[in-house]
DNA sequence: CGGTATCCTCGGGGATACTG
DNA sequence: CAGTATCCCCGAGGATACCG
């Protein structure tokens, strides 16, 4: 990795796993339990069939969410947290009852990202 | 933003802070207490000038930090926490009470991305 | 010391089309 | 249904140089 200067924190863990856009989201969604792919992709408004196809394989590959294919015609596969996954709740709970906007501060970041 | 699809989860809030390569340590070491800029700069590895300052700026923008200024030559400037970045420091725990590696999984991220 | 000002790279994220 | 396969865009992040 490019940077190696935090024995004392392991930020760098953190950052895999909340780096990207739609990580937070899934686990968040997966915290309420199983979901099948569609069911995910509905859910998490417009994120595209690729972008949540990579965002799973990396979650898995990270060891948190596991994933279940039925070998049918149609598919049926399933996503859910692993028991690491699983064990970020309490970051995810820190996170959702920390929230910004006690005071508004009235400012957006100013990102326009318009198309 | 472009997604506004979560109403159950203040995410989108999450996002804003968690994104960006050096936000996370910038809080970690903030939380220990103020820091000038360069004791910042140093702590943090191989972060340039540059990214530095648009960090903090962001974190600053976000209501997440103070930034003190003294008008001197040479200048002097601390950055610490406010009581709203402080109040992260909960979920910044959690993150590190969580840890990635304590069942080996012996990977790291190994996705070879096979075409 | 703590910044701006430029320029560039790289890859995450998106749009779209096709498939087992 | 749950994916691949392409192509493309843009902006975060970095390198370097200069400044009050």
């Amino acid at each position: 990795m490019t940077t190696p200067a935090y024995q004392d924190c392991p930020v760098e863990d953190a950052l895999r796993i909340l780096t990207g856009k739609w990580r937070l989201l899934v686990l968040f969604r997966l915290c309420k339990g199983p979901q099948r792919f569609n069911a995910l992709q509905r859910s998490l408004s417009p994120v595209t069939q690729k972008v949540l196809t990579i965002t799973l394989r990396k979650l898995e590959a990270d060891g948190l969410i596991w994933r279940k294919s039925a070998n049918t015609i149609p598919p049926e596969v399933t996503y859910g947290l692993t028991e690491h996954g699983a064990a970020l709740e309490p970051v995810l709970d820190a996170l959702g009852r920390w929230r910004m906007g006690e005071a508004d501060r009235s400012r957006k970041h100013t990102r326009k990202v318009q198309r």
